[in-house]
DNA sequence: GATTAAGTCAACCCGTTGGTTGAAAACAAC
DNA sequence: GTTGTTTTCAACCAACGGGTTGACTTAATC
């Protein structure tokens, strides 16, 4: 660091841009959040890894909690987005295991187990029970099972290079944190989901 | 160690038992980190629940550090168990979702996150790996799977209660930590696991 | 050039936490 | 009663972690 140029202060340049050292501390306190939990990550790594003094965290977020509930919020409009347009099945699945690689979904996985935010936007649930519930009505699923126990089970299994990483590790011999093995598994879903609607 | 040969007064109605107060801390240890993760638990509220003073974890298991890692020792065994004998899928899975409601099944979780610890027996992948092979060999199950990716899934699937317990309540509108969700959900999943082989 | 905002630095405060110590009590066995 | 083990109690310690303070730099704005 300390790389010192002086320029036309266009705005992507600047030295001092209060926009993007937030920035910097949201990434860098998602992925330490991500990796280690609230309760075991140190504020001090956080502010390391974002390249900024430690008090800066408390300067623009008024310290560690309110860092973790800013962080909590953004997956919301993540969530929306995702939810924003009726897809296929097998699309929908890739995208869950897509943000299986992410720190916002490691955060997701985290929080859903230590139960302090509400994890999940309840619009986007209800949008992926009611487009399950379609998919049933239209023969594409099975009418006999839940639609709402169903998209647990999908959300599950979908996340499990998360939840289970480390036994997902151990079954495959490979590190699931990789785009390669993110792949792998989605395809390996939505051939299951095939096979639960009777297609072979 | 100190192992107690004297046998005279019934075990149960003791005052002083060295063994009962080392299960008793082993078992509110399991309940305080199963439900806050290591770094969030403290001694003082494992000593608390077990009822007994707080210098006695370190008297017996060394301090926090080592009473954590013989609870993750302990999980083995109960794995072991729960392979010894070759059942139908709908048990394995029933099996697998009960341990959902133990202390143990969310350590278990906690510890796959965290990664500190190799959560899962080995040798028990295996073995539930080789009897989905055979599952499918016998066209119970679709043979295109990735047995291993569908074990993982299974797994994922079946600890939903545990890992996504947040985002299950909030789809279901219950506490999933009951045995009345547990039961209705493994009815689900084999329900599921019965429609991949093709069988209405 | 002066002012203001952005950011750094080093030291410090203070509550928490895991762990320890040195008693003494309670109990069991002899 | 004596002895040895189990358990409690109260106080204490050192380390840590989050947060704060105040003085000091550096950049952008006027």
């Amino acid at each position: 660091m300390a790389v010192d140029q002086r320029r036309s202060p266009t705005a992507s340049e600047r030295k001092r841009d209060p926009e993007r050292t937030r920035a910097r501390i949201l990434e860098a306190a998602a992925a330490e959040f991500g990796a280690k939990g609230y309760a075991a990550t140190r504020t001090t790594d956080i502010a390391a890894r974002a390249g900024v003094n430690k008090q800066l965290i408390s300067y623009y977020f008024g310290g560690k909690e309110g860092l973790y509930k800013e962080l909590a919020t953004s997956w919301h409009t993540t969530a929306a987005e995702m939810a924003h347009e009726a897809q296929p099945l097998d699309v929908v699945l890739a995208s869950f295991v897509a943000t299986t690689l992410t720190d916002q979904g490691r955060l997701w996985a985290w929080s859903n187990l230590a139960g302090d935010t509400p994890p999940t936007d309840e619009a986007f649930l209800r949008t992926q029970v009611d487009q399950l519930r379609a998919r049933q009505a239209a023969g594409e699923l099975p009418a006999d099972l839940d639609p709402g126990l169903l998209l647990l089970a999908l959300m599950a299994a979908a996340s499990a290079p998360l939840t289970l990483r480390h036994t997902a590790s151990q079954i495959t011999g490979e590190d699931p944190a990789t785009p390669e093995f993110a792949q792998k598994y989605a395809e390996q879903l939505s051939l299951l989901v095939r096979h639960l609607s009777g297609r072979t």
